[in-house]
DNA sequence: ATAACATATCAATGAGTATTGATATTAAAT
DNA sequence: ATTTAATATCAATACTCATTGATATGTTAT
């Protein structure tokens, strides 16, 4: 086999830089932006053990009601937790599936 | 040995919201910060090859020279690339120890 | 029916920060 | 000495998004 071509220019950008990357990095970032909220990761911590109701989410942060309500809104619109009603409380709790997708995805821009 | 005292409430709080971890979760949120940003995220994974100049990388992202100048001080403020003039172009590289070390840092608060 | 509790929604404000335009610095080339 | 190329700095603007205050919704208890 006789090889008179050139390798394709393709392989000289940088993996996160091809096209067909775009995507994947847009959405590594959006999930970026969402845990990069001091209030927010914390509440994805506070998850981790097992499921809880807002006001015992809202014990240990010292926020207002509401900002937590807007924050919890946040997480479950990117699909990151979600919720349950039961009589007055609503439980939340981790998509762990998710995270773990996330993290994952997130990996393979950082990983060395 | 006789167990008389109730367990500290220390344990009930989540590992995230104790007071010993408020540093980290700080450190790991300005770092989440920092990669949040699209092109900044996009400069880590072009230097995650090798050294390059400032006109290698722009080349990879469409962005003004001055808002490349922008980032790249960002991240070298906050030692996660470093930089070495030659001549009339200035290299900048990844400082891998220092990103293995965020990312491990965030895998605490992310790790299920 | 009314009150009390748990949570959510919404508009307005404010803080942080990416972006832009103009200009400065530094090094090589003519 | 002047010009050109590569990069950095700085002030001003624009924009995103967290925060706040007020109010609404839904559920249980009286």
């Amino acid at each position: 086999m006789i090889k008179t071509k050139k390798k394709l220019s393709n392989g000289v950008k940088p993996s996160c830089c091809k096209n067909n990357s775009n995507k994947k990095i847009k959405r590594a970032i959006d999930f970026l932006k969402i845990i990069s909220e001091e209030n927010r990761l914390k509440i994805l911590c506070i998850l981790k053990e097992k499921e809880k109701c807002v006001c015992e989410i809202w014990k240990h942060l010292e926020l207002p009601q509401n900002l937590i309500s807007h924050h919890l809104k946040v997480l479950k619109d990117f699909n990151l937790i979600s919720s349950r009603k039961q009589g007055i409380k609503v439980f939340y709790k981790l998509n762990q599936r998710v995270l773990i997708e996330y993290v994952k995805l997130l990996n393979k821009f950082l990983n060395l």
